[in-house]
DNA sequence: CTGAAAGCGCTTACAG
DNA sequence: CTGAAAGCGCTTACAG
């Protein structure tokens, strides 16, 4: 492998004129940069990544830890953090915790250790101090990491979305399935579906929620949705996740339900999966895109220091929720 | 950050000797060796790791490039991959093709660039030359890059399990949605398939098969199954893949088709979702354990150079598929 | 505007 | 068994 030097000599110059040629010093004159380039090319030049990080203390990575890449939503915010990385030439180094609070700890310290632009994290459910100081900016994306700032779903906002699109459809009898309350995201969702609909509610014309606490899981989802769906039925069901949801919509077949005739049944998420399901999911469709621009604006210091991006989620009405 | 010549101070030695202890290397003696491990300690000592990789032109990292990491499989092959690389003290790089022959380059050029300890490339659809010669070590899975040997899964012999068990259950009209021919997985397990029902079938008692090209797609499998079903219609269908085998369900539940009554399923791969749709896929469970291991022995040395690994897939019997 | 040179923090022959 | 020292390939003040 050919090093800077090589070139240098090929071109004539310094090291320090191919050094700042390459980095796009703009103090180097035309006719010398093009003797440097053309050397650079002659000979098929690359840096040496692993130099340039020791002596700049820094390395075109940035980390990323979810909980399981497995899960849908995380690796379509995978790959959106990665397209948005790779526009800044930024490479992803991936981890997964396994929604464990020490693994986690412990890939954020591997991932430090490794001296990135920054690192991101999609916080475990039950989430550990980092104990280690260190000047990788870090930021948290949908499930908040510590005391880090957080990019987001505006998860109160979507689903105030829910409940105003129930409502309109004529629904007054509702059932919400919630996500874990020991979460960020379950309370929040949670909170902007019921305070929505209590607000809607009024003492002509009002409205009975029933509201049960679940895991995000689909298996979840089908059991509680029987249990719901036993006993005072409601004309729909709003649930805190997309995973939820197609459990209700498993149950609801199973208990010869039709949705949306006889129950409408929303989502969260607009999963791939939403849209494919048999009807298709009424969902809230999280900004991915979005958050994962704004994570990196923040490791890139674009956009206010220390400060949370609540992002707007879409309502994506489909086949699952019909008027009463 | 403390350096390696603050603990040699602390400890007293030199930082060579500080170096041999952090590297296990067993020459250096018990008391030294805890001097220096206690100084580590006091000063919360880490080394730097650019430092290391310009030395020994190494870094502790796996490179992969999937074609998108939202499509399941590859979502649960990377984590294999991540899972089976931190056993090691690996950390993963990870880039999207986006199914792109001169991204998929590109990527692996900048993956190389950072002189991981290898690279595994899940190849896009077509696949162009690298390029570019190194002697990181390249090792492809499910889907062969270049000339680089490949670790995958026995597609002709699981495709072969599915025509034994669809042909066991009393079946003998049944169609075969293959993959694009234009791949290898696509041709070996439509080959595995027809000639296993090719030898199967016999004048006295004969199977009539019919075979279709599709594209791995959802929206496909239903669409050619519509096709499939609406003329003479077989009493099984396998498809080359899952979400193909979806598609088909989804086909079938719109023509008032019952599954598994008037006609059987069966897909290829056991993505998460097999399990979740109405009735659950019969499928063959592809070895991405296994897969992941084979590569990243491979990229370790621990495997005869250059030779393909094929590893058996599981017949999993589940609810879409009956006895005639 | 360009060159000469220090130095980033390690690892590893080479001595002893 | 341990130390002294070279050197990996860059970037960046510092001169001029």
């Amino acid at each position: 492998m050919p090093t800077i030097i090589d070139v240098a000599k090929k071109a004539g110059v310094s090291v320090g004129t191919v050094s700042r040629v390459l980095s796009n010093n703009e103090t180097v004159k035309e006719p010398l940069k093009r003797r440097v380039l053309s050397a650079v090319d002659a000979l098929g030049y690359k840096p040496n990544l692993a130099a340039r990080a020791l002596r700049t203390n820094r390395v075109d990575v940035i980390g990323l830890v979810v909980p399981d890449i497995t899960n849908p939503f995380f690796s379509q915010l995978a790959k959106s953090i990665e397209t948005e990385a790779a526009l800044r030439g930024h490479m992803v180094m991936l981890a997964n915790s396994h929604d464990d609070a020490e693994t986690e700890r412990k890939q954020i310290s591997a991932l430090i250790d490794r001296i990135p632009r920054g690192v991101i994290v999609i916080a475990a459910a039950e989430t550990g101090p980092l104990g280690q100081e260190t000047d990788v900016p870090i930021i948290s994306v949908d499930r908040r990491f510590e005391g880090f700032p957080l990019a987001a779903t505006d998860h109160a906002g979507g689903s105030a979305k829910i409940a105003d699109h129930l409502f309109g459809l004529g629904h007054r009898k509702i059932a919400y399935i919630a996500g874990p309350q020991s979460t960020e995201v379950g309370r929040a969702r949670r909170q902007g579906f019921v305070q929505r609909i209590e607000a809607l509610s009024s003492p002509p014309d009002p409205v009975s929620l029933t509201t049960v606490e679940g895991q995000f899981h689909y298996e979840n989802g089908e059991q509680i949705a029987r249990e719901v769906l036993a006993q005072d039925r409601p004309t729909a069901i709003a649930a805190a996740s997309d995973q939820l949801a197609i459990g209700v919509l498993r149950a609801a077949r199973d208990l010869k339900l039709d949705v949306p005739g006889d129950l409408s049944v929303a989502g969260f998420d607009d999963i791939d999966l939403a849209s494919l399901v048999v009807p298709r999911l009424t969902t809230i469709r999280q900004p991915t895109e979005g958050l994962a621009k704004a994570a990196i604006q923040y490791l890139f210091g674009e956009r206010a220091a220390a400060e949370d991006a609540a992002l707007e989620g879409k309502l994506i009405i489909r086949g699952s929720t019909q008027a009463i």
